[in-house]
DNA sequence: TGCCTGATGTTCT
DNA sequence: GAACATCAGGCAC
């Protein structure tokens, strides 16, 4: 048994358990750390998700296991990385809106057009440019080089603030965005 | 400080 | 052919 088995959980129990989790990326040669301190839960009966029209070859690796990469191009400049959850066959997954940096900050900012600070990382497309995740890593199991997912102990409740989801259109009344309380590093508050 | 818009391409209808 | 889980720069206030 072992601490994975918390993904095979439904998407908003493991967008909270997300948090705080460790990101390490070797990609390109060059080591990036960082803390999750901002996720959205997403799942196949929710209109936001790109798993609720059904399987397609986009959507395929959200129906896959737990604790694969779903990486997804959007607005024709930019990814984004999701952690697939739940049981294999259900459209399930959580996006990475915001990690807090812990290593490799200069390797970010170098990808990040020499931005700094917050701006590294305080969004999901920035995170994919900080981590340097593409296409490339879709479909990625994240216990893999060059992208490894640590996970570590659960947050306490009082940490984590549950709010609606950012940027999208559809269900957008749906409180499935959870992020750690206080820290700078989030998108918005 | 905060709104508005342009850049850009993949995916699905 | 339109929608889109975005970002950063520019301009108005």
């Amino acid at each position: 048994m072992d601490s994975w088995k918390l993904l095979e959980s439904d998407s908003v129990t493991a967008a909270k358990r997300l948090l705080g989790c460790e990101l390490t990326s070797t990609i390109g040669g060059q080591t990036v750390r960082g803390r999750i301190v901002e996720t959205e839960a997403y799942d196949q009966t929710d209109a936001a998700s790109h798993s609720s029209h059904g399987r397609t070859s986009r959507t395929e690796v959200m129906f896959g296991p737990a604790g694969h990469l779903y990486v997804y191009f959007t607005y024709g400049m930019y990814y984004c990385c999701n952690v697939v959850v739940g049981q294999e066959g259900y459209g399930s997954a959580v996006l990475i809106r915001a990690i807090e940096p812990l290593e490799g900050e200069a390797v970010m900012s170098l990808r990040r057009r020499g931005l700094t600070g917050v701006q590294l990382t305080n969004g999901p497309a920035k995170t994919c440019q900080a981590l340097a995740v593409d296409k490339q890593l879709n479909g990625h199991m994240l216990r893999e080089q060059p992208l490894i997912l640590k996970v570590c102990d659960p947050l306490l409740e009082s940490e984590i603030v549950q709010t609606v989801r950012v940027g999208i259109t559809k269900a957008a009344d749906t409180p499935w965005r959870f992020y750690i309380r206080g820290n700078k590093y989030v998108s918005r508050s």
